[in-house]
DNA sequence: AAGTTACCAGACAGACCTGTCTACGGCAAC
DNA sequence: GTTGCCGTAGACAGGTCTGTCTGGTAACTT
């Protein structure tokens, strides 16, 4: 019935080094579709299609596994934030507005559950390296902001800055409960509001 | 060795019906603390100095006594909500500022993790009941923050009380990462910026 | 006095989860 | 060709989790 070759080789299929991206790809789907700790290594192993020795070859242990999915979710999240805010072109107050359509797009993307970031902290005891890796982006993310705000010149840039993470921040913690269009698009005109009070112009 | 009576006998101890208050009191301390998938039911037991099978009376599954625990945060934290809107005074713009006086308190008090909706729909799947109790939850607080808005004669209630959800959100999302009292300042803050361009009252 | 109710104590089953270990197949360099 | 390296395949151990079941005790009710 089965045939000796051909079909199925049993030795190395994927090209070396190959493999881990294989299972940080599945890990970053599993994980912010399930959860932390719902996704488990035996699924990841599976639907990776490798064996667990190179599993445990890369990731020595779960939670490498998840720090490296948290690298790989800052790098993307934090590229189209960075896009966003281009696309709305060279004045930084458009920028600090132009960046809530990240928020956007996200929430139009199928299987959109929030921020990852904030997930993972649920879901993780204050102390560990996961959630110290959160905080971090967020601190970054945050840094960011009040750079631009500085550049728009806005009196108090910290505190703006504050104000937009807070809204960016609901909006995402929001998407984790249902993927509402309208509260990405309520985030955008708040965010709007908020830079125009800021920056003294009164729209 | 041991004292055949009086220390700790053997038969029925809580006076009856009492047994389930002090599961949920547990459940309470310990699904806030570690989250729902972390905290597990041997633990609530042992912690709840109850026996399984009077456990499994009252809570026939876990997801029970989940539901049972958020039933319970919803009314406390509604309640904080609405004590703290209505310390703000008779005039339901200074209510609006006012109720992030609950988020400042909550900030300080000791072991704050943030939302403990947010943190409970991040390790639920969407379409079960804990998800849809957590987003019900979110609707209501929504609708009494839009009644307000609408007393305090905002042009347009759902766009005002969309953008304080917002910051409220942020502000509690921000809490599971470290319990900073600068971001609960922020948002009651951020809060009345938002009240003032929303009501013309430029400050 | 007898029965019912509400509780405690803990063994047990079955599933799942992480991580280790053995055994083997192809590929490239020496 | 032989020697490593990188990969597959899967058994296995040890732990934890949820949920069930048996047996026994105190108090309240009838």
């Amino acid at each position: 019935m089965t045939p000796p070759a051909a079909a199925a080789p049993q030795g190395a299929r994927t090209p070396a080094g190959q493999a881990r991206d294989k299972i940080l790809a599945t890990a970053f789907r599993l994980f912010y579709a399930q959860g932390l700790r719902a996704a488990g290594i035996d699924t990841i192993i599976a639907e990776s299609g490798v064996a667990k020795a190179t599993f445990y070859k890369y990731f020595p242990a779960k939670d490498d596994l998840i720090l490296a999915y948290l690298e790989k979710v800052d790098g993307v999240w934090t590229g189209q934030l960075h896009a966003a805010a281009e696309a709305a072109g060279p004045d930084a107050a458009d920028q600090l507005v132009g960046l809530f359509d990240a928020l956007a797009s996200a929430c139009g993307r199928d299987g959109y559950r929030g921020c990852a970031f904030i997930n993972a902290a649920a879901e993780s005891a204050s102390g560990t390296r996961i959630h110290a890796r959160t905080v971090a982006h967020k601190e970054h993310i945050r840094t960011w902001i009040r750079n631009l705000a500085a550049q728009a010149g806005a009196p108090d840039p910290d505190q703006l800055a504050r104000g937009l993470t807070l809204v960016l921040d609901g909006g995402l913690a929001s998407g984790v409960l249902d993927a509402d269009p309208a509260a990405a698009t309520a985030a955008r005109h708040t965010a709007a509001q908020l830079v125009s009070a800021s920056l003294g112009r009164n729209p």
